[in-house]
RNA sequence: GGUCGAGUAGCUCAGUCGGCAGAGCAUACGCCUGAAAAGCGUAGGGUCACCGGAUCGACGCCGGUCUCGACCA
């Protein structure tokens, strides 16, 4: 398994180990390469990529439609049952924290509750998250400890699953903090951030003369428009301001790649404080460093 | 050359009557259970362009110097 922020060359790293072992299937751990049409923003793996090497969570969803955790969980363990009955071996490649924890991890993914959600979001308006926060300190101290009064959508949650389900929000899983050991390998590769920071930028350039305003633009004239959760992606929404005139073509470009190596950051945050990765630092070549250590795993 | 304006955190800029130097963004660090490429928080960071003066006390007032901009010649 590998994991590490955008632009490490993770995929590659999948790639050049996939094709050495065969009967190796990839599974991309990714929120937005999900979307169908969402390509080169997303840095999908090409189609030859796809037909040397069977890849999956790939194309679940149309942009216009919102997608979550859940269903990719869904999907990606069916994926991975389907790979080991095959005897086969499932390498997963992950930039989303949360969708490989809720993969890998003892998580009770609690349900939804549309009704009690809604009240809740129209109280928080109200309200202030402040309020929600003090009620879920009292149906919930352990979940309301986890999270910080201001953040209204965590909390909103946790009062939507305690509320609807009538169990605390907490009773569906030890926490995020807790590491549970787990049966297979996890490598993190692991750049110094003003290389990786130079990578970004070479690699969003790279997308706009692969032709990411294209693409951008052709996904804002289908009918369906791109949904919440597929706006959110990075060098999408950025792009879609400037074709609504609200800033130039450079400035977008500026902005992706500045929230591109923020959230680069943010991905490293949240891997390192996982013990069981074990880190490999990169200096030049992801493949040539890394694939030796991945092979000497097994 | 003259007039006016500007110079304060890495960047863009607030700063009232002279009384402990501020914001947003950036950066660093942390949090996260169905939006996670999302969301929330904490912290560090200053020769207030420079030199001098008056004042108990100056980013602020007075004199001068430098730099940038606009306008006039």
């Amino acid at each position: 398994m590998v994991v590490g922020p955008t632009g490490s060359g993770k995929s590659d790293v999948a790639m050049a180990y996939a094709l050495a072992r065969p009967g190796t299937e990839i599974v991309a751990v990714d929120a937005m390469q999900v979307y169908r049409g969402m390509d080169v923003g997303t840095a999908k793996p090409s189609t030859d990529d796809r037909s040397a090497v069977v890849h999956h969570g790939l194309d679940l969803a149309d942009p216009g439609d919102e997608f979550a955790v859940a269903e990719f969980v869904r999907v990606a363990s069916a994926a991975i049952d389907g790979i080991e009955a095959r005897h086969g071996r499932a390498l997963l490649v992950a930039g989303t924290g949360l969708y490989l924890r809720a993969l890998t991890d003892p998580m009770e993914l609690p349900g939804r509750w549309p009704d009690v959600r809604e009240q809740l979001e129209q109280r928080a308006a109200r309200e202030g998250a402040a309020v929600l926060h003090a009620e879920l300190v009292a149906l919930d101290p352990l979940a309301a400890s986890r999270m910080e009064p201001s953040n209204e959508r965590r909390i909103v949650r946790a009062l939507e699953v305690t509320l609807g389900s009538g169990r605390p929000f907490s009773s569906f899983g030890p926490g995020l903090d807790q590491y549970p050991p787990v049966p297979f390998v996890q490598v993190g590769l692991q750049w110094s951030r003003p290389a990786l920071a130079q990578r970004i930028e070479a690699r969003v350039h790279r997308m706009m003369a692969a032709g990411l305003l294209a693409e951008v633009s052709a996904l804002l004239d289908q009918p369906a428009g791109l949904s919440r959760t597929a706006m959110q992606a990075l060098g999408y929404k950025e792009l879609i301001d400037h074709l609504r005139g609200e800033c130039s073509l450079d400035e977008a470009v500026d902005t992706v790649v500045l929230r591109t190596r923020q959230y680069a950051v943010r991905q490293e945050r949240w891997f390192r404080r996982d013990p069981r990765i074990r880190w490999v630092p990169i200096e030049h070549d992801p493949v040539a460093e890394v694939l030796p250590v991945l092979q000497d795993c097994e």
